[in-house]
DNA sequence: CGCTGATTTTTACAAAATATTTACACGATA
DNA sequence: TATCGTGTAAATATTTTGTAAAAATCAGCG
């Protein structure tokens, strides 16, 4: 179980929402305020925290929860804005377990909590390739197979194949795409989803055929026997 | 089996999942108090252990488990903070087989891990050489062969190319590479990782090639027929 | 101690690779 | 057919990496 203080309503469902599509289950709080009780209830295996937030900030949230026996020994991941908002608190060395610089991708936030649960020595899960049809994507080697031919990738595309793959045969528009891989306020042009999905497409040869356009809305990937 | 005694939530778990991965079992205690009853359920072959410790000490554990004959043979690392710390537990000379100066990066702990267990006559395992196509690292000679040529490498040089040998194929960030070999709290640039890389591929030659790129995420070194 | 040579880390900048925007052609939809 | 969404090539911008060289740190030694 993963707690999740936010208090942005739209950054944190989409947290949630990822987590759990990624087998890790979650649970969202606006402020440290919320999450105290439900810390009795049941310790988390990791805490995603968000630096600004209403009441406690996150960096008292995270004193509060290391002088407490019950709750030193959980991970936490910070998170707050780049900069110097960033540099500070990642310089004030909290005992954090890691940092995340906003905005983040929501690829990138499941990779750091996988890290960090790894680390923690929770079961390792989802180290397993991803395989459809005659595609495979193996996360621990960065490395993608199509019809037998390694495939190579750029990051972008390799993320928005493994997003694909992760949850197959469901539609993703081009918000969400740009949300989970480039980051939740990333400020651009949603064309340039486009543009990757081509060349992913072109890459991937016989396989690019699996990314389907789902006119109106965005894209999918087929599942496949 | 090897116990390891460590308050340190993070440093405790990136320790006993790296001995895991080196086919060393082990055990993670916060404190000398924790670890007590267990040893009378289990000898360890060896013990690792933090001086700072919340109740008892380092020191004063040590001297607990040589005062008792149960305990006292079992070989013992102990481990601490870089400058006075350090320096007054090596000269207090209490008995422990080694010492590591924190912060220490996995790969040498695992180095002295075994060192230690085989003077103390452990059944050794896992002392074949490494080989990958036309490298091949000895680590029980600390030697390193590409293309049939001894290479001398520095010691960061060969814990770097050990941990890409180690794990074939797998592609490590920045981030862990780091945490393996310079330490889990080592504060410092990650280019230092890419000039290590770099004077690594220069010294093994035509070898060099096997260690890749992964763009925008790390390094991993291939499989080689 | 302070010197010396080896190693490690930082820095800076050029080169390489990737990401984004733009523009226009094409195809789907109603 | 008119309109709007999509595919894509090419231009531009940005980011990441390779590497040489400077600076710092370390280990051995008179």
């Amino acid at each position: 179980m993963i707690y999740c203080v936010e208090d942005d309503h739209g950054i944190r469902d989409l947290m949630i929402y990822t987590l759990n599509a990624s087998d890790l289950e979650a649970k969202g709080f606006v402020s440290g305020e919320e999450m105290y009780p439900a810390l009795n209830e049941q310790v988390p295996d990791l805490i995603l925290l968000d630096v600004m937030l209403p009441g406690d900030d996150g960096i008292t949230i995270l004193k509060k929860l290391k002088s407490d026996p019950k709750t030193s020994a959980i991970p936490v991941i910070m998170a707050s804005a780049k900069g110097t908002e960033y540099d500070k608190v990642v310089g004030l060395d909290l005992g954090a377990d890691d940092y995340l610089a906003k905005p983040f991708g929501m690829m990138e936030m499941v990779a750091r909590v996988r890290a960090v649960l790894r680390r923690s020595g929770a079961p390792a899960k989802s180290e397993e390739p991803i395989v459809n049809g005659d595609l495979i994507l193996d996360d621990s080697h960065h490395s993608v197979k199509s019809c037998g031919n390694d495939v190579q990738l750029t990051l972008k595309e390799y993320e928005l194949l493994k997003l694909f793959m992760a949850d197959l045969g469901r539609a993703f528009t081009r918000d969400q795409i740009l949300s989970f891989v480039w980051g939740t306020d990333y400020m651009g042009e949603s064309r340039t989803v486009d543009v990757h999905v081509g060349t992913l497409r072109n890459k991937l040869g016989e396989c690019g055929k699996y990314i389907e356009t789902v006119w109106g809305v965005g894209y999918k990937m087929e599942k496949r026997p």
